[in-house]
DNA sequence: TATGAATGAGGCTTCATTCAT
DNA sequence: GATGAATGAAGCCTCATTCAT
């Protein structure tokens, strides 16, 4: 017996929920600032036997991206609805503030986000579809000369998780998070 | 029998061999790609014993900070040069670019480039020292209206160590190196 | 609906195709060289559940056993054939080329033959079988001065795996395989 | 400082009294009948960090080489005095029986006796200087027609194994060791 | 001061076995 | 009967740090 859910391919209950649980116990760790995703840890965390954890996530990379790949669906999400803006620029605009508020909030996203090599094919397929819709907007917005004419998508997937990587040095938290932000708007514009 | 270096106090000449022998294999490692630092594979490497490597460096990190205090002495020079520069905005491309090329050479340089919290007092010492360079640099640009007026010397510290983090993630190396620099030195103008 | 076949009481038909799968594969892995027989990887390899080899061989043991029993049961029909020979001494060293032969092909066969505790008491009847075979023609060599008068059948059992491990330690294959079976063959003439 | 023992070259104090404690209780071990050799355990029993263990012997196999080394040192000497007999014969039956009841009563040195492919350089030649003393001891014999033409010094040392490995798999005890081992005497006789 | 052997906590991973489905 | 997910004990090995020499 199966279920479906948002997760994959049919699972059987038990190991839906189990795979839910380990998913669940990495996020908290990620957001307690513990970047290592030690599976036995987090095997005791979820309260599940660590083969189960391995079973569901050969590494702690899977696991990452597993978790990613929830959140690379929602940006996906957005970033289509961005694309349909009227305003290229404006929904660029929305969509990057979007991503990097997220990739802020959330350190392990920002790894997977910059990263040039995948582990999991689902991962490259999502970041493949947000920049498609990422170049879409970049060529209307080109096109009304709002943005210079020589970065791509996956340019602009770095250099914003270069300014969240900015904004993480510092010590006091987010404060300067608005400037670096414009920062790298204003540097997306064509040269003067 | 002492000698006088650069590195601090009177070193038995033997004592500052060795502190030489292992600052060049650290940066040795570092090159190599290896960013662990680990202090027995140093001192096997030096062929130090591992005692003589704890002596120099307690720690990792404060191997790395010597280090990059080496490094970091020779961008204090450049910055009062390009401080000395009639072209306030000439003299801060230039040392940016500099700045750049380093960290991008040299990913423990830039580590402790961006850090906010130094082990070492004479890191933060040499870090307040280029950030009076630079706010001066700023400063004047600032008042030929060249540079945005809300960013400060360690806002460009640390935005550039972002645009260097993105240029890493890139798998193609440096290959877009130029383009990212010219996007943060065009996002430090003021806005429009 | 059941069937009957050697292998014991009536299985139903499934069972009897799962069971004879696994013992299929199990020799694969033995004859690939992989002595552990990890019931996990053979039932993977079988194409049937964990579950389902752990109930037809509870144990590693049991399965490397019901694999023997096979192999003895031939074993035990050939000595039956060389009891029958008019020429014992003949009829004594054809049998024991025969299990050389077979027990140098097939290192789980000769772990059951040399062994003295059987787990199956199939498969202590099947070698109390072969030894009684064996007894008579050592005993009628013997008459005829052909064999010493202090071996037994489970000596010369666990002679001939001995000599089978010699030519196993060799790196060079089978090479001397003729050599040592002879050199065992000459030891149990009488001593001059 | 150091200390020269026949373990090798000079080693400090400490080092070779841990040396020599995990040798004993790996020889401990063996004796009663765990031939696993497991690291963590040895150290265990012999009072020591495991690193320890690891950093004297990486592998238990290297362990196991070690014990031999000593065990083979042993029969090398009196592989020599052996050789030296003038009776040619008498010295190789006296020598193979010594080997014999080593082998017997140590699993561990009848493995890697028996092995082709030694682990440790020491070894090799241990039991390259063994065997020269047994071909030695071989050709004499045989120009005395008192040993089979087609037996060398290996051929003998795996055979000799094998017949321990006969020994062994009774349940008996070593019974039947007398018997086997004349066998194999007798086996090595010209074939009439 | 320098040495490097020793330490052992800490992390990793496998795999034999069970049991809910 | 069959399945295979789950379990977690048990083994493995590394490496940061200490300290006797």
């Amino acid at each position: 017996m199966t279920v479906r859910g948002e997760q994959g391919p049919g699972l059987r209950a038990d190991a839906a929920r189990n795979r839910a649980r380990v998913l669940r116990v990495a996020r908290e760790r990620l957001a307690a600032g513990d970047d290592s995703l030690q599976l036995n840890a987090v095997a005791r965390l979820a309260g599940v036997g660590v083969g189960t954890v391995y079973r569901h996530f050969p590494t702690p990379q899977a696991l990452r991206e597993a978790l990613s790949a929830e959140d690379l669906q929602g940006l996906v999400d957005e970033a289509r609805r961005a694309a349909a803006d009227e305003d290229a620029l404006a929904g660029l605009r929305g969509l990057l503030r979007f991503t990097f508020e997220h990739a802020l909030d959330d350190s392990g996203f920002a790894a997977v986000l910059e990263s040039a090599s995948d582990n999991e094919a689902r991962t490259s397929e999502l970041k493949a579809e947000l920049d498609r819709s990422v170049t879409e907007l970049l060529d209307r917005a080109r096109r009304a000369g709002a943005v210079r004419g020589d970065v791509e998508a996956d340019d602009v997937r770095r250099l914003l998780c270069g300014t969240v990587h900015a904004v993480r040095a510092g010590d006091g938290g987010p404060a300067r998070a608005e400037v670096y932000l414009d920062v790298l708007l204003q540097g997306l514009r064509p040269a003067r």
